[in-house]
DNA sequence: CGCGAGCTTGAACATTATCAAGGCAAGTGG
DNA sequence: CCACTTGCCTTGATAATGTTCAAGCTCGCG
């Protein structure tokens, strides 16, 4: 398992260049440290692991996406992150010893690296550079959920309709002549669970849109933004 | 200003032991950065920083509280955290050199403690120590922004409400013969401003429960919690 | 005592959820 | 290759819920 050189085509050197919180290291630091990473994959559907379990490991994705979600006392799937390639999380299963606030499900085929929780402690000892990077890293996913909490606020439906395809457009759209594609991560229901809102809504919503020109619904995990100007307005983002 | 003994009646020492990042240092480390923090008042009303401004500096809350809240595009104010003494904030503001993504403004006379951000870079590679009790206390605020966002999903407003109550009464409640006295931080429009509803409907629900014997309003700062089991129930957190 | 901020209450209105039925598309098996 | 099945999405009608606007109230304070 463990890799004797530095080649670039290790899988695990992969996980550590996709993933900024290592970009202080140097490559002896590295190549240790990718001596202790393991792997896994997953399915779709696959569970990594479940609300209330203990995995004590930090995970990183190397490819596919994984949605992190609650059960809500009604029975209904709140949907709280989409980590995708290059994000990282799990980092309250490693401190405190706190049972893990969400379900971790893959939404697609999705392999990932993973650190155990002492050997992670030991580098994060060994490496303050790699400890200010978690904390911005962190810092950042702060600043993106309150903008989520904004969002909730804005009691205006489609309003937060629009941010989420524009925050989709930014992670999962390649540009084209016509706009922006957003290849969805989610289905509708996903999209629905994940504003708290109920599927039908999203259908009839995602019609009005379209009915205004704004986007093109090309089939059901594909979504072209026609006209981000307007999106953005709409999203209220450019006050 | 600076303190040339580890005299524990200073003020900086008060900062210092009120909060757990700190706690891993030697009497001799918490002398050195104790001389290096800063300190400052506010009064009631009055805005530590402002949305988009780059303060560089991280807060630690001495006394009273403090709000953090975005305006949304509609000109509400949409309430993110409520902190209180012993809390600190604005590691957003130290890292990244990003802006600052919500405004801060003091609830009651506040006392504060900061860091610049370039000492507070200096002290994380000095003592790695304070790193993990950061990111251990970032993950704690992500896990309750988890719990607020989840909160949201639930579409029954009574238990957003129930929950509130029950945060409120965890962190600013006394324990009295007939339940639990809530000394509210904010107005009841701060309620609605952080759930993202409408004064007169937090009115209307608070009327309710009082109807129903789960609460009384002795006034419009001080809230009696008289069964916390049919709270928690009305939360959902009893599943 | 009178004023004002913040709270409560009422009634009409707007929005979204829910329930129900139908459609579309991909995959399966004969 | 076609009919069938299954999963997901759309659309319609109705009910529930919260918002808004307007008016009146209450408590603390000068």
């Amino acid at each position: 398992m463990n890799c004797n050189c530095c080649s670039v085509h290790s899988s695990d050197q992969i996980c550590m260049h996709k993933v900024p919180i290592f970009s202080s290291l140097s490559p002896e630091e590295m190549s240790h440290i990718s001596s202790i990473i393991k792997h896994k994959n997953y399915q779709k559907g696959e569970l990594l692991f479940s609300e209330g379990d203990s995995p004590r490991s930090l995970i990183i994705i190397n490819e596919g996406s994984v949605k992190a979600f609650k059960v809500t006392p009604e029975g209904r799937e709140q949907i709280l992150h989409i980590f995708s390639e290059g994000d990282f999380f799990g980092e309250q299963n490693l401190f405190g010893s706190q049972k893990s606030p969400y379900t971790a499900e893959a939404l697609a085929p999705t392999g990932i690296c993973s650190f155990a929780k002492e050997d992670f402690y030991q580098i994060l000892h060994a490496h303050p550079g790699i400890a200010i990077k978690i904390i911005e890293t962190l810092g950042e996913r702060i600043a993106r959920m309150e903008d989520t909490m904004q969002s909730i606020g804005v009691r205006n439906l489609d309003s937060r309709i629009s941010g989420l395809l524009l925050d989709f457009a930014d992670k999962y759209g390649k540009v084209v002549p016509e706009g922006i594609l957003i290849q969805l991560p989610v289905s509708r229901e996903g999209m629905a669970n994940y504003l708290g809102i109920a599927r039908e809504t999203i259908s009839r919503k995602l019609g009005q849109l379209e009915a205004e020109g704004l986007i093109h619904s090309v089939n059901n995990k594909n979504i072209l933004l026609k006209n981000r100007e307007a999106m953005n307005t709409l999203a209220g983002k450019d006050c």
